[in-house]
DNA sequence: ACGCCCGCCTGTAAGC
DNA sequence: TGCTTACAGGCGGGCG
């Protein structure tokens, strides 16, 4: 059915992407679709940005991932709904269908973009200037919904095209008291909400449902009506899942949409409680897990268990 | 102003 | 059995 790549599966990538290719200079890009890189003006000015170009390092912001170059500029690649990216060693293994994009590295092998539904895309992004020069003074940048100064506020400065995003739940952590602040701004129902990412970035249809099971919270219950103690069993959960979800290296479902840098399967999807289980006993308390659609999205839940 | 819903896409599977 | 249709969903934009 599903296998969309949210933050854990996109985490998985950074880690082995952070070894792979950190260090490796670029020389060639092909680009076969140009629908993948279609923010840039055409196929070779994206290429002109990247030739000749090494990869400094490789971080993460939500669902998108960064990979800095030697310029200051970021490769940004956002694997949308069934993209892939594949470490291969030599160029003579068999091209998938639907291999968009070839980076070719000079000290041979290569990186490919895989996205059947073109939902995804890469893009290089340049710094404002105010990035550019930072004041040697002052730490005076504030992002959208504040998270305190981790990798996801660095990133969201450096990539414009990423502001709108908000906290990244593994980089940016907050007390719990600016969380329950933060959920009583942006009323909605929990599941929307998670989902938002101007509010979260990261979290998507498999991962919401799992985290509300975890918190014990329906998926329509309003964010402002929680109790302390549900504000912090929400946070405790949402960081938990995804942390555990990582440590599986993802979710790979049915239609083995998603894998990693290597076309190997993640294993988290063994541990879900809820996606995909309906009809299913609850793991907690036996009774069938239920389905609905919810703002237009299959949503899974345990009547029993989440209040 | 904000929330909902369509359009973008292809592969898979259910339905006639 | 084979064709058609529905569905899956991240995200941006448009409409109500």
């Amino acid at each position: 059915m599903v296998g969309v790549p949210e933050l854990p599966e996109v985490e998985t990538l950074r880690q082995d992407l952070s070894k792979e290719v950190s260090g490796r200079r670029i020389k060639a890009v092909a680009v076969a679709n140009g629908r993948s890189v279609r923010r840039h003006a055409s196929a070779k000015h994206f290429r002109s940005r990247l030739e000749g170009r090494s990869i400094k390092s490789v971080s993460r912001l939500g669902k998108y991932l960064l990979l800095h170059l030697d310029n200051a500029d970021t490769l940004v690649v956002h694997l949308g709904m069934s993209g892939q990216l594949l470490r291969v060693k030599g160029s003579k293994e068999p091209k998938p269908k639907h291999t968009h994009v070839v980076i070719t590295f000079t000290q041979g092998g290569e990186l490919r973009y895989v996205d059947p539904r073109t939902f995804g895309e890469m893009f290089v992004s340049t710094p404002p200037e105010t990035f550019k020069a930072p004041p040697a003074s002052a730490g005076t940048f504030s992002t959208s919904t504040g998270g305190g100064m981790g990798a996801g506020a660095v990133s969201r400065r450096q990539v414009p095209e990423l502001s709108h995003l908000g906290f990244d739940p593994i980089e940016d952590m907050m007390s719990w008291d600016r969380f329950a602040v933060l959920l009583r701004q942006h009323k909605a129902g929990l599941k929307a909400l998670l989902m938002d990412q101007q509010f979260v970035a990261g979290i998507g249809n498999v991962y919401s449902d799992e985290i509300l099971f975890a918190a014990g919270l329906r998926f329509d219950r309003l964010s402002d009506s929680l109790s302390v103690i549900e504000t912090r069993r929400l946070y405790r959960a949402m960081v938990e899942t995804l942390a555990e979800a990582i440590k599986h290296r993802g979710s790979t479902l049915a239609d083995e949409q998603y894998r990693d840098l290597f076309g190997e399967a993640g294993d988290y999807q063994g541990s879900h409680q809820v996606y995909d289980r309906e009809g299913q006993p609850c793991r907690r308390c036996r009774s069938p897990i239920v389905r609905v659609r919810a703002g237009g999205r299959s949503t899974y839940f345990c009547e029993h268990c989440q209040i």
